[in-house]
DNA sequence: GTCGGCTATCTTGTCAACAATATTTTCCAC
DNA sequence: GTGGAAAATATTGTTGACAAGATAGCCGAC
C-alpha cells in the first residue's frame, strides 16, 4: 500500500481549513479509503474519540458529508455511510460527462503553450504506466490527467461540482479499469481529448470528453451485469 | 408580495426532515428571499433568537448552507451572506446548460403521453401569462417548466445539483426577464424545447435546452454591462 | 500626528450534562 | 409458542457555560 496521502485531486482548491474542518476532511478520507464500509452505522460518541475530535466536530462534519452524499442521516436514528447503487453511478457518470466536457471546452479555449506541454505531459505518464502493465498506476494517472483538465478550465462552478460527484465514486474506482481491452481504450480515448483541448478547439474537446465518460459509464453498466457479487478489495483509487 | 410560500422547485423530493433541518429551511430561505442582504453578517447568538431555534441548529444550517454555497464562513470569524458575482453567475448558467441538457434530453427518452401534455400545460400557462404582460407570473412558469422537465427526467444526480446551483442564481432572478424582447425569445426557445421533449427526440431536447440556457447566460451578460450598478428590488422569483 | 503594541470586547469553538426519541428487550396474556 | 405492550437502553438533539481566537479601539512613544 504505497499510495499518495492525498490525490492531487483532493485537497486541489481548499486551503484555509477551519480546525473542525480537518476533522471533516479526515472524516471524508476514512469513508472514501474505506475504512467505513458502506452501511456502516457512524455513531456520533464513537466518531468523537475514533478519531479524536469533539462530538460537535463530528456533528458538523457529518452535516457536510451528508449534503455531499457520501452519508445519510435519519432524524433520531444517527447517520451511516450511504452505499451508492450502480444505477446511481451511472447517473453521476453521466453528469460528469456534460460537465467536464463543459470544462474540456472552456480549458481548450484558453490554453496556452505552456499548458498545452503540461496535459501532454500527463498523457505520456499514462501511456508509460500503460506500457509498464502498472494498471494502479494508470488509475491514478487517469485522475490526474481529468483533473487537470478541469484545473485548466478555470471554472470553479464546475470544478466544485465534479469534485463532489467524484467523492461518490470511490466504491466503483477498480471497476472499469479491470475490464480486458479498457484501459488501453481509455488511453485512446484520452488522447483524442488531450489533443483536441491542445489544439483548442473546444467543441471536439467538449465531444471527445463525453464520449470517453459515456464509455466509461457504458463499461461499468456492462461489468455489473457479469460481476454481480462485487468482491473486489476497496482501496482507494480514481476511477478514469 | 402575493408570492407563493414554496415554489414548487424548493421543496420538491425533500421530505423526511427533521428537526433542525426545519431551521435551516427557514434561515435558508430568509436569504434567498433577501431578508439577508448580500455580505452581512450572520452571528449565531443573533440568528438564534431571530429564528428561535437552538443555536446548534443554526450552527448546522450555516454549515449547510456553506456547503451549498450561499454562505461564507471563515474559521473564527463567522459567517456572512455570500455574494456572487455576475462573472459566477454566468458559470452558473453554463453549468446549469449541460446539466439541464442532460435532464432534457432524458425527460425526452422516457416520455410519455401524460407528461407530455403536462408540459405542454406548463408552456400554455407561460403563452397566457406573456399575453397578459404578467412578467412576474411568467417568470414564476418559467421556473414551473425548468423544474417539470427535470422532474420528468427522472435523474435524481442531475436533479440535486440544479437545485443547488439554482439557489445561487437569486440576485440575478429579474435581471433577464427584464430586458426588452427577451421574455418573448425566451417563450420562442422554450416552445422548441417542450415540442423536442414531448416529441421523444433527445437529441434535439439536449441541443434546444443548452441554446435556450446558453442565452441567458449572454443576455445576463450584457444586461450588466449597461446597468452597471444594480438598484433592482430583491424579491423571490426565479429566473428562466 | 502617526505608528506600534496592548487591552477590551465580540464571536466562534468546545465541553459536559440533560432531554427527547427511536430501538430493543422483556414479560405477560392468550 | 406467539402477539403485544411496556420498560430498558442506546443515541441523537438541546442547553448553558466556558475557552480560544479575532477584531477594534485605546494609549503611549517617537
Amino acid at each position: 500500500m504505497v499510495l499518495r496521502a492525498e490525490s492531487d485531486f483532493e485537497d486541489a482548491g481548499k486551503r484555509r481549513r477551519s480546525p473542525d474542518d480537518d476533522g471533516y476532511q479526515r472524516l471524508r478520507e476514512a469513508i472514501v479509503k474505506g475504512d467505513l464500509a458502506p452501511n456502516q452505522r457512524l455513531v456520533e460518541a464513537d466518531m468523537s474519540n475514533a478519531f479524536r475530535m469533539p462530538r460537535a466536530a463530528v456533528r458538523t462534519a457529518l452535516v457536510r458529508l451528508e449534503h455531499e452524499g457520501l452519508v445519510e442521516r435519519e432524524p433520531h436514528r444517527g447517520a451511516r455511510v450511504r452505499l451508492v447503487s450502480e444505477a446511481e453511478a451511472v447517473e453521476i457518470l453521466q453528469a460528469r460527462a456534460v460537465l467536464e466536457g463543459l470544462a474540456a471546452r472552456a480549458a481548450a479555449e484558453r490554453i496556452t503553450r505552456a499548458s498545452a506541454a503540461e496535459v501532454r505531459a500527463v498523457l505520456t505518464r499514462q501511456r508509460a504506466a500503460l506500457n509498464g502493465q502498472d494498471l494502479l498506476g494508470a488509475s491514478d494517472v487517469n485522475a490526474a490527467l481529468h483533473a487537470k483538465i478541469v484545473e485548466l478550465s478555470g471554472h470553479s462552478t464546475a470544478q466544485r461540482l465534479i469534485r463532489s460527484l467524484n467523492s461518490q465514486m470511490v466504491r466503483f474506482q477498480y471497476r472499469t479499469i479491470l475490464i480486458p481491452g479498457r484501459p488501453a481504450q481509455s488511453l485512446e480515448e484520452h488522447s483524442a481529448i488531450v489533443e483536441a483541448v491542445a489544439s483548442g478547439d473546444g467543441d471536439k474537446a467538449e465531444r471527445a470528453m463525453r464520449r470517453h465518460l459515456t464509455n466509461v459509464a457504458k463499461a461499468l453498466e456492462s461489468s455489473h451485469r457479469e460481476a454481480a457479487g462485487d468482491s473486489a478489495p476497496r482501496r482507494r483509487r480514481r476511477t478514469s
